[in-house]
DNA sequence: CTAAATATATGATATTTATCATAGAAATTC
DNA sequence: GAATTTCTATGATAAATATCATATATTTAG
C-alpha cells in the first residue's frame, strides 16, 4: 500500500490541509483503484461511502436526462476529488462518473473524512472552497446555456478544454473526446456539434486530423466566444 | 435593535445552529436593512463583506450575460442567507441580488461569521449542506437548459414556483414576476415567454389574469415537464 | 484479416426559437 | 386625468437547431 505522505497529487486537493499524522492514518484505510477508460466509477442514486481522490486520468460527470440523454455537467483531472456533495449532503450522488481514460484512484472510506470534518479546520475549509468554486463555475455555465449559441459555446468549451487539460506536442487537445461527448458538454446534438466543428475547420479555426483537434486560430475563437 | 434571539427566520437557516451567547453577539453587529422592490442589495464584482439574512420578502440573483441580457440564477425567499459563497471563496460576489418585493434583511459583518465557522463546527456543517444543495439545484438546471425545450422548460418552472413560493387565496401564484423575468429565469426570448404562457392558457394547463398566474391543471403541466 | 459494430460526416428537411414589427393594456409621471 | 412610458400580446419572418436519412471512415470482435 503506497503512502498518502508521498503523494504529489495531494497537494492539488483539498487533503493537502491534512497533517502528517492524518495522512499516516489516511493511508492506511484508503482503497487504491485501477479503472479503465470507458469504465463507471459510480453512478447516480448509488451511494458512495466516500471520496475518491483522482491520482491519474481524466473523468466526466454526468446526469441522465429523462430523455435518455446523458449531460456531461463537468471534467475532472488528476488531484481533484469525487463525491464531496454526496459525502456533505449525506446522499446519494446526483451524477455518475464515467473514465475518460484509464485511471488510478484511491477510495478514502467516509468515516475517516468526516473525522478530518471535524478536526482539521482548514480541511473543511479548503473543501468548502472548492464546492463553492464547482457552484460559480456551474452558474457560468448556466448563463452560457442559457444565452449562447451553440457555436459560442462549441468555441468557449474547445478553449476550455485547452487550457485546462492542455495540448500534447503537436498542438491537439491533450484531452480526447467522442463528438458525441463533445456534443454532451456542450448541450446540443451530436450531429450539430460534428456540423460546426467541420464549420470552424473550414474558418481554420481548428485543424481536424481524426478523433485529433488543433486550436490554431484562438484570437479569433475568443472573439466567436463572447 | 432587535434581537436574534427571537428572530423565528434564523431557524430556518444555517444560523439555528447558533447558541445564545452567539445570536446575543451577532445581533449587537447586524444592521436591518429595509429593502424597497426592485432596489438592488449588491451587484456582481461588489465586495459584500458579510452576508445577509434575508427576514422577509423575495429577491432574485442574476448574471449578466456579455449580450446584455441578464440571466436569473436563483430565487431566494424569508430564511435563506445571501453570500455565502463569496464569504467563503474570499471574493467579491458573481452575482447580482434585486429585491422581487419590499424585503427586509439583516447585514451579518464577515469577521462575525468568519468567527462562527472557527468555534462551531455544526453551523460550518449546515452552511456546507446549503451551498451543496446549491450545486445539487444548479446541475439539475444545467442539465434541463442542455436538454429540455423552451415549453418544458416553463412547465418545470410555474410548477416550482407553486411549490416554492406558494400560492394565494385565488389559486394565483404569490411571486409575482413580470413575463421579462420569467423569461430570464427560464432562459428564452421575452415573446417566446408570453407566446407559450398564451398557449399554456388556451390548453386550460394555467389562467392568466393580468400579472396572475393560476396553475389549473398540475398532473398535465408534470406530463410537459418530463 | 474480415465482418460487424460503432463513430463520423453531410445533405435534406422539419421544428423550434429568436427577432422584428406593431398594437393594445397597464402602470407611472407630471 | 392626460400624456408618457413600460409591459403584454400577437403576427410575420428569419435564424438556429434538431431530426432523419444515408454514406463513409474507423474501431472492435471473432
Amino acid at each position: 500500500m503506497s503512502k498518502c505522505e508521498q503523494c504529489i497529487v495531494r497537494e492539488f486537493s483539498s487533503l493537502k490541509a491534512l497533517n502528517k499524522d492524518e495522512l499516516v492514518k489516511m493511508a492506511e484505510c484508503k482503497t487504491s483503484v485501477i479503472i479503465k477508460k470507458g469504465e463507471l466509477i459510480f453512478e447516480e442514486g448509488e451511494n458512495v461511502n466516500g471520496i475518491y481522490c483522482i491520482k491519474d486520468g481524466i473523468c466526466k460527470l454526468t446526469k441522465l436526462s429523462p430523455n435518455g440523454k446523458d449531460h456531461i455537467v463537468k471534467l475532472v483531472k488528476k488531484g481533484e476529488l469525487l463525491g464531496q456533495r454526496s459525502l456533505i449532503s449525506d446522499e446519494p450522488v446526483n451524477l455518475s462518473a464515467t473514465a475518460l481514460e484509464d485511471m488510478q484512484v484511491c477510495f478514502i472510506p467516509k468515516t475517516e473524512i468526516m473525522g478530518f470534518f471535524d478536526k482539521n479546520n482548514q480541511f473543511s475549509m479548503n473543501v468548502m472552497k472548492t464546492i463553492c468554486g464547482d457552484l460559480k463555475e456551474a452558474d457560468d455555465t448556466m448563463v452560457n446555456l442559457a444565452q449562447k449559441s451553440v457555436k459560442e459555446r462549441l468555441a468557449i468549451t474547445l478553449l476550455y478544454l485547452e487550457e485546462t487539460f492542455g495540448k500534447n506536442d503537436d498542438n491537439s487537445l491533450k484531452i480526447q473526446l467522442s463528438r458525441d461527448e463533445l456534443a454532451s458538454l456542450i448541450g446540443t446534438a451530436t450531429e450539430s456539434c460534428i456540423r460546426l466543428l467541420s464549420d470552424f475547420n473550414k474558418l481554420e479555426l481548428i485543424e481536424l486530423n481524426g478523433k485529433k483537434i488543433i486550436l490554431k486560430n484562438i484570437s479569433k475563437l475568443k472573439k466567436m466566444a463572447e
